[in-house]
DNA sequence: GGAAGAACGTCGTCGTGGCGACGGTTGATT
DNA sequence: AATCAACCGTCGCCACGACGACGTTCTTCC
């Protein structure tokens, strides 16, 4: 019980540092930066760092989209997928901690890799960036708790709702089985049936085998915010 | 009007940075820093800072206690306690918003204020005290958004159970109303009342105005974990 | 010491969602 | 083609907690 809940914790902040809108460094930032990087490349499948490893670096990705997910095997489930300007791992590597998440190109992918043994006296030099993106990391973060607060009284329906509308893809289809949506949602895999029914007979989506398809994006944010 | 969410959002930001576990700065830190603080003093009932106003500075308590807490009048709620050695309003400070809460002096304070402009420029020439400082930033956010989830799927007894468990003080006394406590865990009032009345029937606390007191902590414990 | 306001205690009603169960459907494996 | 596992759809039951209501007790402040 205690590791489902824990599961969630790690699964909401690995989605969190893997949302578009945290992008903590600028471009005058990165140019002065650049010196203590490592331009690599890396293959389809490779992985950039694993669940559980030291975080001994940060990434910022320079092109190719790379897939965050965690857990192994069955249990695995992929969180987000980032590309171009995201940064991973700088969280773990500035909490001195394990990384939380697996990192893993989905094409061919270009990165910096900031290593934490150069970076860090990098940033002494330069202390404004330094503290830019800290900052940063507090509001994602405070932004990820405010997310989950609010969630949690919402009802399911308007849950279920929120997260497709987040989770969908460029063409409204979202691939996930509805037992991986209720243990996100923390919420019942009936329960979740039982909304994505409703969903269904507004006319929001159509729903099929591991794959809901989002027809109408307005009525699901309506229902998402109710 | 605001959302109860978001409420409870701010409540919990403002507790877990009044946590006594929340000490950021080392004494050698407090050595180098300390010219560019002024120590000041303040009578019963003043206010260090007002919830809404701009965090121009962070404030370190030398001795006595202050109160923190949220909204005025009907809607005021005492969130936390704080005593020496504790660091206030830094992170508003650090994230350039203003105050989430207010911090009332409850009576004769000593407080070191470290202003903004002249903490910066000082931060910048200790990188390491900066860095450190906003790390315990980011890990106190973090913990605190562990215990939301974590309290998130059980039962409003074990979740006040819990609650007293941490914030039980040496005495075992706890001193927060049946609203606050209602407020921070994102319960009803009459649900909190019900639990507490359940834990004193087992004999684990006492109830009185405005006062909890813990006398059965390992019961507490075990019902806390059920 | 009296009045106002805040906090506490308790009740009944109702909606939400968890849980077990069971059958039907889809996709994979051989 | 047959088989098996995973997934979907649906039902009924029931515990938990929100909410409104109302009376009582404790503080505080004239």
């Amino acid at each position: 019980m205690r590791s489902a809940a824990d599961q969630q914790h790690m699964a909401w902040l690995a989605r969190s540092f893997g949302r578009p809108d945290y992008a903590p460094l600028t471009g005058a930032d990165l140019e002065i930066l650049i010196g203590s990087a490592e331009l690599i490349s890396k293959y389809p499948g490779t992985h950039l760092f694993r669940e559980g490893d030291p975080a001994l670096a940060a990434f910022l990705v320079e092109s190719g989209d790379v897939e965050i997910y965690r857990g192994t095997g069955s249990t695995r489930r992929v969180v987000s997928r980032v590309g171009s300007g995201s940064v991973l791992g700088d969280i773990a590597m500035f909490g001195d901690g394990p990384y939380i998440s697996s990192a893993q190109a989905v094409d061919r992918v270009r990165v910096f890799r900031f290593d934490k043994d150069k970076l860090l006296p990098e940033l002494a030099k330069h202390p404004a960036i330094c503290l830019r993106w800290l900052v940063a990391g507090l509001r994602q973060l405070e932004a990820t708790q405010r997310r989950v607060i609010h969630l949690m009284h919402k009802t399911v329906l308007s849950q279920v709702a929120d997260l497709l509308g987040e989770e969908a893809d460029a063409k409204g289809e979202v691939r996930l089985s509805q037992i991986t949506i209720a243990t996100l949602l923390g919420v019942s895999r009936q329960s979740v049936n039982e909304a994505l029914g409703r969903l269904r007979k507004q006319g929001a989506v159509e729903t099929g085998y591991r794959q809901i398809r989002v027809t109408d994006p307005d009525r699901l944010e309506t229902i998402a915010t109710s």
